[in-house]
DNA sequence: CCGGGGTGGTTAATCGATGTACCAGCGGGT
DNA sequence: ACCCGCTGGTACATCGATTAACCACCCCGG
């Protein structure tokens, strides 16, 4: 055996190598990495260039000791159970918040929680150790506890959902939020459904409040009561007991609307298994528009309400409140239907 | 208007003012806290009070910059499109390695990169900045530069994968990962299917390898060879390409086996467009044993590989390698083929 | 020849916590 | 009375970068 043992670390340039480097001093190295003070383009460059030749960054520990700013941005997940059901609306969440971060040499530290308890808990220790310039709140509750909390603990936070100016945190979201329910009722209305029902998420976030409320006004502006509206906890399992049950209904609804898609292709197979056809006997409505819906059998009628953009638009309200200098967010649009084949008139068994 | 501007950040306390309060030295408080040192039992519980009554909670960007330690973790997420079908592994991935890394207060910081330049870049970069204690490798490759990168950066990694004592970085996964598969291709081969394709995932990935080399194996034993073997990106669009055209085949396979639980969905949707019928006339295997698999019709037969067990042991190998003292991560069994409704044996049409 | 005003830097304090080196007391053995 | 050794702390340098305050020098007008 040649090597032993490897050694520790290959130890990192810090300033003071790149100022001797570049023969000047350390300030003059900091000036010229941030373009602050006086320093002529000559031994800016010539600094720069001492820098690079190392591999020098400036340590993000010193940095965030002397700026108090850590360039760090949480996200935290609330996830009581194993919903991966709502996962691919955070995966496209996380896609878009990274793309306006990344670029500006912000991470996203990220943490899973049980509950709400844990949650605030968390931001607690996060903020007491500073390791966070801001965070992104997801599931808005109605009463929510924490725009408060973060705005007592000082840290910027946005709060995703429909915007609302009078929170404590900013709101970011697609705005009319309702609409895409709504679409989808009429969309049902004139295939000639009269027999709807909706799975809505937990009662105690208020999108669930919001799309609710759009369904049971659409429905009531056609002079027609929902069949049934059931909460569900957004699971898999949740889905199919749910469907299971409407369907066993005296007189059964003809079309279904769920919370999510994953929940809305656990509906189509639950209902397929009771040897109903998909959209002959009875139709189904998703949301979030997972790529997944574009390819099952029959495809997923359901609602887009492009997380993604709603992401990047929370990253850049979040990264302007940290003081940073980013283009005002731009969402525009609202939550749209996408009709695809789960949906359709009632057709006569074959 | 009483309160007409907002006041900047409730200032932080340090560990002067629980000194103070204390009564004793900033250092004390530190040996206190930290259990270094030679302090009394009394004057230990008088600076905890003191710490909790301020709330307090050491600065990380400044013990960070004294230990050289930052106590956070990267995942480093390659994603060349849009691609979901992995994604709800990562969800698992990320619960197991949360799991063991945040009662030990290590954070995790998580990026999103297109390409394997843009992450061998990165990785220098979050070293450079002395930003992250340690890394999670995905998608191990065949001849991956990444593991020789990192030990090059003296910085702790594991790499996803069957374990491997030659890596340059621990290698943690289940053992023998082709098993699964192979379970499958017996399994299929008891109900009596003797043309299989394979629909793989990209080619560099190891496990692409492994998994496809123990189908032909299994196959090979049988005396069989595979209908066909198809490389794909993980898309579920590339999903339904390939089985359209694999069902075009003059000699139809009677059974396909994916790569993911997303794309064996659709790669039933797309039969049961095609008027075929699952298992009547097709069998599918998918992998992953994603929730959503156990609801939808047919009910996917298909491959758990305890993501979540593995992502567990990841994180306290990756923690062990930081110089924490965990308990050896334990991880015995291997993959292992769940039977559900996907697969059976051909029936002759109603 | 001297003062004024730029220009282009440098010096030194500082962020908050850690840890080494040092020191004050005290009890006890001789 | 004196020194030893131990206990329980404290003083201060340090991690790496930033920044306010300061200064040397040059050019120019009076």
């Amino acid at each position: 055996m040649n090597k032993p043992l490897e050694g520790r670390t290959a130890v990192r340039p810090t300033i003071k190598a790149v100022a001797a480097a570049a023969g000047v001093s350390t300030a003059a190295v900091s000036q010229a990495v941030n373009g602050t003070g006086r320093i002529s383009e000559a031994t800016r460059r010539r600094v720069l260039d001492a820098a690079t030749e190392l591999g020098w960054s400036p340590s993000a520990s010193a940095t965030a000791l002397r700026r108090a700013r850590t360039r760090t941005i949480a996200l935290v997940v609330r996830r009581p159970t194993d919903v991966l059901g709502s996962d691919p609306h955070f995966s496209e969440l996380i896609t878009g918040l990274e793309g306006e971060l990344a670029p500006r040499g912000y991470g996203l530290l990220l943490h899973l929680v049980a509950d709400m308890a844990q949650e605030n808990a968390l931001y607690e220790r996060l903020v007491a150790e500073g390791r966070i310039d801001g965070a992104v709140l997801t599931d808005a509750r109605a009463d929510d506890p924490r725009p408060a909390l973060l705005r007592g603990l000082g840290l910027p936070a946005v709060l995703l959902g429909a915007p609302d100016a009078a929170s404590p945190v900013p709101r970011v979201g697609l705005g009319q939020q309702g609409a895409g329910i709504r679409e989808a009722v009429v969309h049902l209305l004139e295939l000639g459904h009269r027999r709807m029902a909706y799975i809505a998420g937990p009662a105690e976030l208020l999108h669930t409040r919001l799309r609710l409320h759009a369904f049971e006004e659409a429905l009531a502006e056609a002079g027609l009561p929902p069949v049934a509206v059931r909460h569900s906890d957004f699971t898999e399992q949740a889905a199919v007991d749910v469907t299971e049950k409407l369907l066993a209904l005296p007189d059964r609804p003809t079309a279904l609307v769920f919370p999510n898609d994953s929940m809305a292709v656990c509906g189509i197979g639950t209902a397929q298994r009771a040897g109903l056809r998909v959209p002959g006997d009875l139709s189904v409505v998703g949301y979030d528009n997972l790529s997944l819906g574009r390819w099952v059998h029959p495809r997923l009628t359901t609602v887009d309400q492009q997380v993604q953009r709603v992401g990047a638009a929370a990253a850049r309200t979040l990264l302007a409140g940290c003081g940073e200098d980013v283009p005002p967010p731009e969402l525009d649009g609202r939550p749209r239907l996408v009709v695809r084949e789960s949906t359709g008139p009632l057709t006569p068994p074959a």
